[in-house]
DNA sequence: ACGGAAAACTCAAAATGCCC
DNA sequence: GGGCATTTTGAGTTTTCCGT
């Protein structure tokens, strides 16, 4: 039986959906490749060795459509916890300037100017288009053409720049201020990630700078047993999201957990004074209390 | 002819460039 | 800021070179 696709998450018919709206405003030249014969095409296809052009007036289309949908997505999660999704925060404070706002962030208020204690979470929107498509300008008609094992193009998270921007761009938070240190990071993407990345997004979540990179793409390949469609990495560091429920119960946890980053660069002695002052302390939230201020403190000087 | 060092090669990843 | 093309880098391996 065939299952028919109601998910809310990212899909083919997302991607249709980009298309025929953007086909409104755009001339097809901005979204697709023309090859020697004449079709209209997404991505060169993998065996496609005829002269090509690069195609650069996609992108802004795409980064729009995706941080737009991103946040009607995130919607529902951000009401359960009493907040809402804004596009476009910023926050001095913590390194979120006008040039590079928070994609998306869940926020206790709409404004787009945010106090660091009112941003519940940062959402970094890494999505592309992931299949291939072929569009007929005279019937208007979008068919998909192959997943993107068929095709030259590298969408997503699958580029290594584009992980390496996102760790980037949360480092920079990170170090901004410790006000940052209470909000959790994560990347959402629309596709898997190379190999190559499985320990370094573990790492980042184990040490708390990105606390995951997320994918809300359930079958991005059109073989679902596809040795590349991981469901996620051993630490979890990477997760693919099958169903909404799943996405919300993960990022509500995320936010209720209430973690804190720390980070340094200590000899063991001073480490163990820090540990030996903050022990005197009552309870376990206490010594932490300390633990982190003393590790602040020191910093700062 | 031989061992060791330098140079050349190869492949992939990363950096850079450039366009919109 | 996203995305592709081009250039550079890096690691590992093979070939060449050189003095003995």
């Amino acid at each position: 039986m065939k299952v028919i696709n109601i998910s809310r998450l990212w899909s083919k018919n997302i991607e249709k959906e980009f298309f025929t709206k953007t086909l409104k405003v755009a001339v097809p030249e901005q979204l697709f490749y023309i090859t020697e014969d004449g079709r209209y095409i997404a991505y060169w296809p993998k065996n496609y060795k005829g002269i090509k052009a690069t195609l650069q007036s996609r992108n802004a289309f795409i980064g729009s459509f995706t941080e737009k949908w991103t946040k009607e997505l995130l919607e529902e999660t951000a009401e359960e916890l009493g907040a809402f999704t804004v596009q476009g925060v910023i926050c001095e404070d913590i390194g979120l300037s006008a040039k590079s706002p928070a994609d998306v962030a869940i926020c206790k208020t709409r404004d787009q100017h945010q106090k660091p204690e009112n941003i519940l979470m940062i959402i970094e929107v890494k999505m592309s288009i992931v299949w291939n498509w072929e569009y007929n300008p005279s019937t208007g008609e979008l068919k998909s053409i192959g997943d993107y094992t068929t095709h030259q193009g590298n969408p997503g998270l699958l580029r290594s720049d584009t992980i390496l921007k996102a760790i980037g761009k949360s480092i920079n938070i990170r170090v901004s201020s410790f006000k940052s240190a209470q909000i959790p990071i994560v990347i959402l993407g629309n596709t898997p990630i190379t190999d190559s990345y499985y320990e370094k997004v573990d790492h980042l979540k184990k040490t708390g700078v990105i606390q995951g990179f997320y994918s809300t793409n359930p079958q991005p390949l059109d073989d679902p047993i596809h040795k590349n469609n991981i469901k996620s990495t051993p630490g979890r560091g990477f997760l693919r999201f099958d169903s909404y429920e799943e996405m919300k119960q993960e990022l509500i946890n995320l936010i209720s957990e209430e973690q804190e980053f720390f980070s340094g660069m200590k000899t063991k002695k001073e480490l163990g004074k820090i540990i030996e002052i903050a022990n005197l302390e009552p309870t376990y939230e206490k010594k932490a209390e300390m633990f982190l201020k003393l590790l602040r403190d020191e910093n700062e000087r």
